[in-house]
RNA sequence: GUUCCCAUCGUCUAGAGGCCUAGGAUGCCACCCUUUCACGGUGGAGACACGGGUUCGACUCCCGUUGGGAACGCCA
């Protein structure tokens, strides 16, 4: 019987999650489910200088947001814990002392300036700027002395002699070989103690017995310092896999200057979770019958690293917005209500008294012209009266033509000599019919100047559903205001 | 600069030597539906980076070139 399966996901807590971290989360969320496995979370935040208690809650709620829940980690904890790297500093002390003790790694007492200059002249003389073992010759008894004497040092990790090279086979690359002197003697321990990513990160992999660490491209070269600090401390290794890394319209990682990069934003212009989700997959995996709108479930099911590829994907809002209106549309009505009330509500709308009819039949009417949640708002504020105003621009045309003045004119009489409060769909026949027979007017002629009288556009939803879900008053009062314009 | 990764329509991708006249999706265009817009339907334009091999046969395998990307921190 092979181990259980068990995925991570890594955050650093110094922001919201970004859209290349959530497909991260993702396909380790994935395999872990399709596997039966765990997925454990756990939060990097050794970098006391940028990690915030609010990034970790956004990253949470970024988390939970998408659903991708976790079998330990912060909230649920485990048997691993703490799942906080700022809380396992006796940990990483303990394995820097076995490391120091065996002759791994060794104290580094060079200035920041001696550094910078060893890196600048690298540089200049196009090799890999990286340390050139210094401190090695420093013995253990001189660094004892001068700790001591209060002398500041870092720990540095001893890059193995006995290879040249390191083979490990990535789970999406196939044969990954590096050089040895790919990388210098690294930093395990900061002068002030604390430990280093690739320090913390080895270790906890090994302690939390994680099986497959899936992470971006940009971890290559990390991958081997902790394929060195997982053999020096005798841990096994797990399963490697690096996914390509996400590209903005440029061609370039994606990043702030190619405008929404986080999860949140995306949830804040109105976009549903699962299409996010499903849109992430596809960057990188594919449906083996090419099958393209998945819920999560679904993608639990279909889901293997067989078909996760490495070259890089760019981020196509087009597309995202495609995925996004079909979720849209297969909302139930009343699902749908209860996600675009918050967007309605933060414009000034209100409709929380409106009848369930009401909001059946106008989500029946917009639905299939809404692209996000946000859409939702332009669309409802042709339904409230204190948001109706006439877009002049757009309504040039219309209002200057002969018969618009008089076609509004038997409109607004029409409906003062209706009864009731609403218009049902026969009334707004009969009503359009007699303009049409009154002004001897047609095609657009008729249509288009009935359409700004009633949401102060040329173009929208179709009249015959929209008119009856206006009450008559605020039918009457739109068309007094754009009489006034002509 | 060094090392590593990657390379099919604009974009996301299918393709594991003959099934490829290279398929799907998105975006774009046209037409249909619709007395508007949108939705929906139908159709169209649109790609194997280049050069060498290997092979009877290469989008598929190998090498090189070019191009793109990433990493080279007391960040993660």
């Amino acid at each position: 019987m092979t181990a259980k399966v068990r995925t991570r996901f890594a955050p650093s807590p110094t922001g919201f999650l970004h859209v290349g971290g959530a497909r991260t989360a993702l396909y380790s969320w994935l395999f872990a489910k399709k596997m039966q496995g765990d997925f454990v979370l756990r939060i990097e935040d050794t970098d006391q200088e940028r990690s915030t208690e609010e990034s970790l809650q956004k990253v949470l709620s970024d988390l939970k947001w998408l659903g991708y829940d976790w079998q330990e980690g912060p909230e649920v904890n485990g048997p691993n814990q703490p799942y906080f790297q700022s809380q396992r500093q006796a940990i990483y002390q303990e394995h820097a002392e076995r490391l120091l003790k065996a002759g791994k790694a060794y104290y580094c007492f060079c200035s920041d300036e001696r550094l910078e200059s060893l890196r600048e002249t690298a540089k200049k003389e196009g090799r890999s700027p990286q340390y050139d073992g210094h401190c090695r010759k420093v013995s253990k008894e001189e660094a004892k002395e001068r700790l001591a004497a209060g002398e500041k040092a870092t720990v540095r990790f001893q890059i193995p002699e006995e290879k040249d090279h390191y083979v490990f086979q990535d789970l999406i690359r196939k044969e990954v070989k590096f050089p040895k002197e790919m990388v210098g003697d690294f930093i395990l321990l900061r002068s002030d103690g604390m430990p280093v990513y690739n320090f913390c990160c080895a270790v906890d992999d090994a302690l939390m017995n994680i099986t497959h660490v899936l992470r971006a491209e940009e971890h290559l070269s990390n991958t081997l310092r902790q394929i060195m600090i997982l053999e020096a401390l005798d841990y096994p290794l797990p399963q490697f896999g690096h996914l390509s890394i996400i590209l903005g319209a440029d061609k370039q990682k994606l990043s702030k200057r190619h405008g929404a990069t986080s999860c949140h934003e995306y949830a804040e212009r109105g976009f549903l979770p699962e299409a996010l989700s499903n849109f992430l997959a596809l960057l990188g995996w594919s449906h083996p019958e090419g099958k393209e709108i998945m819920p999560l479930e679904e993608l639990v099911e279909t889901f293997s690293l067989d078909r996760v590829h490495g070259s890089p994907a760019v981020f196509d809002e087009e597309k995202l917005k495609w995925m996004n209106s079909q979720y849209l549309r297969a909302l139930s009505n009343e699902d749908l209500w209860q996600r675009i009330q918050p967007f309605l509500t933060a414009a000034g709308l209100d409709f929380s008294d409106a009848p369930e009819d009401w909001k059946n039949k106008t989500l029946d009417v917009f639905k299939s012209s809404m692209e996000t949640l946000v859409d939702a708002v332009a669309l409802y504020q042709n339904m409230s009266d204190a948001h109706f105003q006439v877009d002049e621009e757009a309504c040039a045309e219309v209002l200057s033509w002969d018969t618009t003045k008089a076609a509004m004119e038997v409109w607004l009489q029409g409906l003062k000599d209706l009864s009731g409060d609403y218009l049902s769909e026969e009334d707004f026949l009969s009503l359009q019919d007699k303009v049409k027979s009154d002004l001897g007017v047609k095609g657009k002629h008729l249509f288009m100047p009935l359409r700004v009288a009633v949401i102060g556009k040329p173009q929208g939803a179709e009249m015959k559903l929209l008119v009856p879900l206006l009450a008559k008053s605020s039918l009457q009062k739109r068309v007094e205001i754009v009489l006034e314009k002509i």
